[in-house]
DNA sequence: CGTGAAATCGTGGGCGC
DNA sequence: GCGCCCACGATTTCACG
């Protein structure tokens, strides 16, 4: 880790992240509201300290942003589903990408198995559901969809600074 | 719609969410970061006003929270995948829920269709996917399970405000 | 990376509509 | 009831060691 040259000389070097800007990321993927003095004495830093590691992960990408997380029920959309999507040919069409403007619309994905797209969304009804399926049905390139309601959520979280290292060892024996 | 009686007696009547609310929480949802005062321009309110609105917002529930969004592939967790996960008998066993301790789950849904389970996750790498769908399976009440990569992601974000009146219009004609 | 200072912001109380 | 003005305390954020 001597050789910080060649690409990546952006605005920031190339610096790695390390356990404290993970135990900063961890915290801040729960609640991003705390303040810096706060966070600072959490890993054991300076407010100033924390700010510039943060305005550093900000500039890498690594943090893409603070958002508010809002509750879908409670302003009107109860009605959480997956629907995967069979396209003709090669799914990533411009048409099918324009579903993003719909506010309805949480994630598209390109995936594999007999699906080609899958999409997240939040809709305030069954009725709205199928106005939304309907739209998608209109896309030529759409084959077949199939739709899976979410009845309960247990967890739904941004993605997490952590790592289960055990994951990765000692797959040997199943 | 009179009656403001009965139950809801917390800290914060039961007042509507009006069309400055949803103005409020679409500006919160894509960047939670701004500050009162560009808030209140953007909405036409001085920034004590968004600032009591924002608070009773969190009160009753609408904003869950604010968090930094992080970049998976960059904190070295590339692999998107969805796993379905079908069950012996019903799903919603403590074990299955415990599932989420660990960081590389994402969401966990209770679902219609022939899976009763799906689960979002993110990992390092397919030998610790892998690694994860071994956990599941080890779980006594696990049939089978059902895994859908992402190959790429196109949108991820969180709920929005808005809603799609056209949505639930007309669908009579299809 | 810590210290200190300056600018900005958050936040409660009081008034007016 | 709801929003604006004002003011104080806290926080962000910069320059320097």
């Amino acid at each position: 880790m001597q050789k910080t040259d060649s690409l990546q000389k952006r605005a920031f070097p190339p610096r790695e992240i390390d356990a404290t800007d993970r135990k900063i990321l961890g915290e801040l993927a729960r609640d991003a509201s705390v303040s810096f003095a706060r966070l600072g004495e959490a890993v054991g830093l300076s407010a100033p300290a924390v700010h510039e590691r943060v305005k550093r992960l900000k500039a890498q990408g690594v943090i893409r942003g603070t958002v508010a997380h809002l509750d879908g029920a409670r302003l009107g959309k109860p009605l959480l589903a997956f629907v995967h999507v069979t396209t003709k040919g090669w799914g990533k069409t411009r048409a099918l990408m324009s579903l993003a403007d719909l506010p309805e619309v949480e994630e598209i994905h390109s995936a594999t198995g007999d699906t080609c797209l899958i999409i997240k969304v939040r809709v305030a009804s069954s009725l709205a559901l199928e106005g939304l399926l309907s739209r998608i049905y209109d896309l030529p390139e759409v084959r077949a969809t199939q739709t899976y309601v979410a009845l309960s959520t247990h967890l739904e979280r941004s993605p997490q600074a952590e790592v289960t290292q055990a994951l990765e060892e000692a797959e040997t024996l199943r």
